[in-house]
Parts: structure tokens; C-alpha cells; sequence
DNA sequence: TGCATAATGATAATACAATCTCATTATCAT
DNA sequence: ATGATAATGAGATTGTATTATCATTATGCA
């Protein structure tokens, strides 16, 4: 993955256009509206090569599969709609949450994920 | 799933004195103490069964599959081990989660696991 | 512009948790 | 204890996201 194609930019495109974690379907569907022809072979590629690169973060919520958004956002935790079940960022996030835990257990990192309606539903 | 099998009460029994949520495969390990030749299905047809009873709840963390715990503990939370990958229940809560969501968000549920070592690892 | 080869696209293959099949076994009302 | 049948166990099968294959296409350096 050392030379530039439009498919690579295309995919690029569409995360930074959707603005949230996209699944690899989803990234496909965007996709495919700059290059029709795209394939989903060469969505996971460059996903899983984007993420090695840094350029990506998977982002995982429970019982779904993963998602990818462009990496550089810092800490921030997610935000799943129960009728479109389109994922969108948070960008504050709970102190304390150490605290939380049963004596005895260190706390080194935190996952959470609210649900709800969103704006637009 | 009407009648009484020594399998259904093995099944619980694991879940009961381990005391945490459990994967099908962590059942079926703790499950063959009591009943060496219990099959994997049976497992996995108690635990469906169980669940639709409202005797089980599915506990899901992000990237993992689903585990089982004895339900009736109420709203909780879980801690994962970095070490050890057990989950561990915390019965603790933080509040006010509702405003970390964007403007135009409404929040209705939410979802938080904590990383760390347990107190064994 | 031409060439070496990286990358793509179509489709086959894989991985693996979960479910299904069905002969056998165990439960329980009578 | 007996019979109807629910449940089990072993292994085959499924479903589905992801990866591999490989002929073809496109990139970028000389």
C-alpha cells in the first residue's frame, strides 16, 4: 500500500465526509458514489491498512461489528441512535470513573457508549 | 426446556459460584466438573432457553462474545482484566451521563466497561 | 512513453460461533 | 414400573464477516 489510488482517496473521503465511525458496508455504499466499480476487498485492504498506518481507529461497541473513523480525535467515547443506529463522537467524557471499581482493582482504561435517539431521528 | 435435567442445574451452578459473567465455553468448562460428558449445544440451548426465562442476562463487552450472568442484580456496569480477560461485575454507577450527550441528543441508556487488572493478576 | 510491480475487483475460501439433525437417553405423570 | 416425549450428545451444517487468490489494471519512476 505505497502508491496512492482513487480508491484509497475515496475511502478517506467518505470518513472524513461522514464525520462518525463507519462500518466497512458503509464506507462501501460512500464509497462508491466517487468510484462505482470499488470493491469490497479493497475496502477491508485499505481499512486494515489504514489502521496500521495510524491514519484509522477501529471503533468497537458491544455486539457490533467494528466501525472506523479517522484517528487524531484523542480520548472521546461514542454515541449509538436506537432507531438509526448510526454511531456518532462524544467529546467530554465521565472523571472518576476509577473510583468505580471493587477494592482491590486497578482501573487503566474506560469504554462507554450512550444510547439513545439522535438529532436527526 | 419444561423438565428438570441434571445439565440445566450444572449450567446454573456454574454460573452461581463463579459469580461473574461467563462465556458459553467458560460454562461448558465449569459445567463438566458436575457432568464430564455435557455437550457444547446443550449449553448453548440452556443458556437461549434461560435467557427467554428472564433467569439469565447477556452481558456483551465490545469485540468480545456474548457472556451469561445470573440476572437480577440490577443496573451494573462490568471490569474487564487486561490480564486474565475475566469480567467482573461493579455494582456502582455514575450519574449525570445524560449531558455528556451533543445538543439535540437524547440519551436513554448507556453502556461503560472498565480496563484494568482484577485483583488476582 | 514504457516497464516493473503495487493495487484492484470478482469471487472463492476461511474462520468460527452458533444452530440444526437425529439417534439415544432421561424425565415424569400416570 | 411404563410410556410419551423432552432433552441430550456428537457431529454436521449454517451464517456471515473477513481474507486469500489471481488475472487484470493502474501507478509512478526511469
Amino acid at each position: 500500500m505505497e502508491r496512492s489510488t482513487i480508491q484509497r482517496s475515496a475511502i478517506r473521503d467518505a470518513l472524513q465526509r461522514a464525520g462518525r465511525p463507519l462500518l466497512a458496508q458503509e464506507v462501501l455504499v460512500l464509497a462508491c458514489e466517487s468510484v462505482p466499480r470499488i470493491g469490497i476487498a479493497t475496502i477491508y485492504r485499505n481499512l486494515k491498512t489504514m489502521v496500521d498506518e495510524g491514519l484509522l481507529r477501529q471503533v468497537v461497541l458491544p455486539g457490533e461489528n467494528p466501525r472506523f473513523e479517522l484517528s487524531g480525535h484523542g480520548h472521546h467515547h461514542h454515541f449509538q441512535c436506537n432507531q438509526c443506529q448510526k454511531v456518532f463522537d462524544i467529546h467530554s467524557c465521565p472523571t472518576d470513573l476509577a473510583t468505580l471499581a471493587p477494592k482491590g482493582f486497578t482501573v487503566e482504561d474506560h469504554d462507554l457508549t450512550l444510547y439513545g435517539r439522535c438529532k436527526n431521528c
